[in-house]
DNA sequence: GTAGGGTTAG
């Protein structure tokens, strides 16, 4: 058996051949002239045949080849046959009827007769099918070739279909003579990693006598995708000679699993080693940067996109990308510039756009941009419409966005989503309409998740409303029971009404739950580049001395411009005198009053916080925009806040 | 015939 399988697969003749050779070895003094003749221009009608096929459009000029074929003596070539079906197969004809009576007509129908057919039957999905044949294709002893094998997994793959794929990788170890043959072990190793298996993969992978790029890849691609960044780096470093795609896999890797840092380093390495990059290592170290907020790090990557012969300038997928990074990085300006520089703009550019003003709460701009886009030929999507709800909740465009609303689904076919209803709850319960913003929630034909009662708790914190708040916060605590962000929320909810025993019980269930609250922590670069990190009450850094000064007399001048501490911002039971000074250490105030100090007049300072701006950071920094003179931009885990002499972009409402 | 990708609201 083993011995049959491994003569034939590696044929490469077909039966006419095989025909002549018998005509040869019976008279071989005879035909041999004749033969070498007939061959040479059997060989030329063959090459005539493929090229014409190559090039055919419809079914007549394909019936027209099939004519010349039975008409010459290559009416039982496989090799053209096999050609005639894959060319009716690209033009996306069924197997059925007739490239199958095609096939059924030859007599020794060879490997790649057989594999143009079974790839037919993948395509339409007709797995059964295609396994008949295989089998067919086995009893006649009659390959099978590698890539039978291969697509065969592929369609086990993509169907997850693991007992078949299981039953055909040990067809694989019975024909034994695949060891050579890479792809049928790397297509083996997709096969279990899309099934679920990545361990199986793992498995085939260390038993494969050889290995290449593609075989590590695919396992380092897979541990990325399940967020085991540690198993991807191992494998990374061991794996011998890294080729572009692997490189790409691991920056990507990092981005998506929000480790932006490593991200980028990794780029810089892969730039340092010498191998090219393309458009979509870009797109894995752009996200990073979004993810990042650095404005230092968007430049330099704008350059290296606009230097790279893929990633060009005005390339529609970096493009869009590099949309999302600037408005991620707080320069909604630079954003729409690469949007206007784009020679082609798609649903991605436009959604990007409208989500970066939204985001900036540049409502007008964003609206007036969808309008723009509806006279285009480009269709609005499901994610538009979050940028565009989005845009009339930043804005308190409550009317508005319920037009919005309705037209999605009236002129566009869009069924509201979960997510489409959490903008509405956030526009209403922003606007302060919290009980239509709780209607909505119980009364959508869609069951709520937890971003839908997030958005009403956030709501409630903004309008100061426990009773709400505590109903949301209930349907979270089941949903996500391990989200700290909520029990922050409800406490700072009772905080504010003073409702300390409340507070308290909260706090209670946090620690019964063994959640402990996320340090705040604020971050702002200098000049030259350096990061500079700020927790909140945090005294290490070396001009603390200064920063603290500065703030001191900051918040003098403030005071005599008739600011007074938010101390309902503090959520904890003490004294005013506390509150005040736990005020004065929030890490956001301790960034800006190194900023003032660190940076020149007059010049933007720029902010990142990762949990939400408190109220009295939000007043004190709109205060010190006035004042000093500064553009300051804030990002905060929600959005974006442009302070512009004593006014914040978010009109107070995030 | 095999490996990598952009926008999502609290």
């Amino acid at each position: 058996m083993v011995t049959l399988s491994r003569k034939f697969s590696t044929a490469t003749s077909d039966s006419l051949t095989y025909i002549s050779l018998k005509q040869f070895s019976q008279n071989p003094q005879k035909s041999t002239p004749f033969y070498q003749i007939q061959q040479q221009q059997l060989e030329h009608l063959k090459s005539q045949i493929v090229t014409t096929l190559d090039g055919c459009k419809n079914l007549t000029q394909i019936k027209q080849v099939h004519a010349r074929i039975l008409l010459s003596d290559l009416e039982q070539s496989c090799y053209v046959l096999a050609k005639l079906i894959r060319t009716l197969i690209k033009l996306n004809f069924p197997v059925d009827p007739y490239p199958r009576s095609i096939f059924n007509r030859v007599k020794y129908p060879n490997p790649f007769l057989y594999n143009a057919l079974i790839r037919g039957y993948l395509i339409e999905e007709r797995l059964n099918e295609s396994i008949e044949l295989y089998s067919l294709m086995r009893k006649e002893g009659a390959g099978p070739l590698s890539f039978t094998f291969a697509a065969l997994f592929k369609a086990c793959g993509a169907k997850m279909n693991m007992s078949l794929g299981r039953q055909i990788h040990g067809q694989t170890i019975l024909v034994g003579g695949f060891d050579e043959d890479l792809h049928v072990g790397n297509s083996m190793i997709d096969m279990y990693i899309k099934c679920g298996f990545l361990e199986f993969g793992r498995k085939v992978f260390d038993e494969m006598p050889k290995r290449d790029v593609i075989s590590w890849t695919e396992l380092i691609s897979a541990y990325a995708k399940t967020g085991n960044m540690e198993s991807a780096g191992e494998l990374f470093d061991g794996l011998p000679v890294k080729d572009m795609v692997a490189w790409t896999v691991m920056v990507s890797g990092f981005a998506q699993n929000a480790k932006p840092r490593e991200a980028i380093m990794v780029f810089e390495k892969m730039q340092e080693s010498g191998v090219e990059t393309d458009e979509i290592t870009l797109l894995g170290v752009i996200s990073a940067c979004a993810q990042l907020g650095a404005a230092k790090y968007a430049d330099w990557i704008r350059d290296v996109a606009e230097k790279s012969e893929f990633g060009g300038k005005h390339s529609v997928v970096v493009g869009s990308a590099l949309i999302d990074m600037y408005s991620k990085c707080g320069s909604v300006g630079d954003a729409y510039r690469v949007f206007q520089g784009m020679k082609e703009r798609n649903v991605y550019s436009y959604s990007s756009m409208i989500l970066g003003f939204a985001m900036h709460g540049r409502a007008h701009d964003a609206m007036k941009l969808f309008d723009e886009m509806v006279t285009t030929e480009i269709k609005p999507n499901r994610v538009t419409f979050i940028g565009v709800l989005t845009a009339c909740s930043h804005a308190g465009m409550v009317e508005q966005g319920w037009q919005i609303f309705e037209l999605m689904e009236k002129c566009y076919g869009i069924k509201p989503s979960a997510d489409h209803y959490t903008c509405m709850v956030d526009l209403l319960g922003r606007a302060g309409r919290l009980q239509e913003a709780h209607e909505l929630v119980k009364t959508m034909p869609i069951e709520p998740h937890g971003g839908m009662w997030g958005a009403l708790l956030g709501a409630c914190r903004i309008h100061k409303s426990p009773d709400i708040a505590a109903i949301a916060a209930n349907h979270l605590f089941e949903l996500e029971p391990y989200c700290i962000g909520n029990y922050v929320l409800l406490a700072n909810v009772y905080a504010s009404c003073g409702r300390w025993s409340d507070v308290s019980t909260v706090r209670k269930l946090m620690r019964a739950r063994g959640l402990r609250k996320n340090p705040a922590f604020s971050w702002i670069e200098s000049e030259k580049g350096m990061v500079h990190e700020f927790f909140s009450g945090d005294m290490t850094h070396p001009r603390s001395g200064e920063i603290k000064q500065a703030l001191e007399d900051l918040l003098e001048r403030l005071e005599a411009k008739g600011y007074q501490p938010h101390l309902s911002s503090v959520p904890y039971d003490v004294n005013d005198e506390d509150k005040r000074r736990i005020l004065m250490t929030h890490s956001e105030k301790l960034a800006l009053a190194f900023g003032l100090i660190s940076t020149l007049p007059g010049s933007e300072i720029r902010i990142v916080k990762n949990v939400r701006i408190c109220e009295d950071c939000h007043s004190v920094i709109c205060g010190a925009s006035q004042i000093m003179g500064r553009e300051i931009v804030v990002r905060d885990i929600m959005r974006f806040h442009h302070f512009h002499d004593g006014i914040c972009s978010c009109g107070n409402f995030w």
